[in-house]
DNA sequence: GAGTTTTGTTCAATATATGCGAACATATAA
DNA sequence: TTATATGTTCGCATATATTGAACAAAACTC
């Protein structure tokens, strides 16, 4: 059959979505051997071999102790992708202020393809420490449940935010995360009103946030600047007060860095 | 012609190779359009299309007002990598420590295909500020020039080498720079009786830097440690004794983690 | 703001690269 | 050692990637 039944929309090559589905696999697996593969994607040993082969070719995989395994090389791209990003350019010193000031984890948080990323993050001195930073960060990226996420989506076209609930949905993670969306949009209506998004617990028990957007001058959002810390100590005047002026005030100044270096 | 002339020794997947040159070239270009891609890879515009279309489709490349660009999903990718990475996982805190202690840089380093990959760096805070960090860090990654670089060469079987050197050449930096493979090769042994390399301005003019190997308890070499600061301040007993010291001290601290780690 | 050039996108046809299974090789287990 | 699982190579049939040409949409130009 020419161009399996997959409604993929566009036409597109088979060949690289399936290399494209290998390197993701081999994300999911932690690395694998060829039959792992072959029967993971229900593809025959032999493909699932050549493709493992060219990727080794190309760089992108490595053959360590029999085990095909993501390679490092995607980590060195991965850094050109960030160093291009202008919210990371621009942000990252004032992130890094914000943190020394409050003393609280900071994140510079962007969306793409309906998901967060996390650009950069740094953890200020009086924030949780002892508690372990878990090996795998959490990339679960969703945008619905956490202060960045909301503060993104509360400026963007409510179109796209209904494009992106249907595709990645609002999963639950605490007892307070969002997961109608209906409750949603009420939410996203109040951050726009405030001009910042609060975080009440609602993607980790015992966790706070607030996000203040980042904007173009024409209204586009680019990301999302944030503080956050234990409840325990975001609370008060603190949570209510200071730390959104001061979230909101390096918001402006990263927004004005970017708008600089858009004049030529 | 099936499989083209290429001496590409084990039968690969063109297609996929091809996708991997677009992404490198979308990388080597800082974005792209399709003519100017078609022409850069000497393909026709349908193809590099479709190649674009896919990738974007994998959600590997975006598509910004009008240049397709890489994606921030390979920044996350990479991240992932960097994070199952032993040598970052029970390197990072020495690092920071490291870092602290000396006041200077310090890199976590290793090698993939003959390269070098900055694994994790930090400044310490007395090192060079108002040198402005470039915005394309130095991923030049050859091992020839840079402490780090040395003393995983000086670990690496002989036989590895000389395919590195034949495969990357020794390129020229500054005057220091070792471009002679003889040189290098004694160089190498010199590191070996001294247990960690200098880089003297080899690199940098005005740079100096001290690394040591992080090494099995077979004696594979995992990668390196190294500290780096201005000429100036690396200098005198520091650089002969103290520095050194500490670097192996944590260096073989690193060591340790990673072998208690490989145990049970 | 019409005309012109450049760039992006779609399509049908054909040659060819891809994916498969079977056979062989190598590694691991019993 | 034999047995079992895993990795690798090969030839073949057929699905599929590449192409050029045609069309569409921007982007300049004046």
């Amino acid at each position: 059959m020419p161009q399996t039944g997959d409604k993929d929309g566009p036409r597109t090559l088979q060949t690289v979505s399936m290399a494209s589905q290998v390197l993701m696999t081999l994300k999911e697996l932690d690395g694998a051997g060829v039959t792992e593969l072959a029967t993971e994607l229900d593809i025959s040993k032999s493909t699932a071999h050549i493709h493992l082969t060219t990727l080794v070719e190309n760089g992108f995989v490595v053959k360590q102790n029999g085990r095909y395994e993501l390679a490092l090389k995607l980590f060195a791209v991965g850094e050109y992708v960030r160093s291009q990003n202008p919210l990371y350019r621009h942000g990252k010193d004032q992130v890094d202020e914000l943190a020394d000031k409050t003393g609280q984890y900071v994140h510079i948080v962007t969306e793409e393809n309906g998901r967060a990323i996390n650009l950069y993050q740094v953890k200020g001195d009086t924030s949780v420490s002892g508690t372990y930073q878990t090996t795998k960060p959490q990339q679960r990226d969703y945008l619905h449940y956490t202060a960045s996420g909301k503060a993104i989506l509360a400026y963007l076209p409510e179109q796209r935010v209904r494009e992106i609930l249907n595709r990645h949905g609002l999963p639950g993670r605490t007892a307070n995360t969002i997961t109608d969306s209906e409750v949603l949009f009420e939410e996203l209506e109040n951050i726009r009103e405030r001009g910042y998004a609060y975080n009440d617990e609602e993607e980790i028990e015992g966790f706070r946030a607030i996000g203040a957007p980042l904007q173009t001058p024409d209204g586009d959002v680019l990301g999302s600047l944030s503080v956050s810390g234990p409840a325990s100590v975001l609370q008060g005047e603190r949570f209510e007060e200071t730390l959104p002026e001061e979230v909101i005030n390096s918001a402006n100044i990263i927004e004005v860095n970017i708008n600089m270096s858009n004049r030529s």
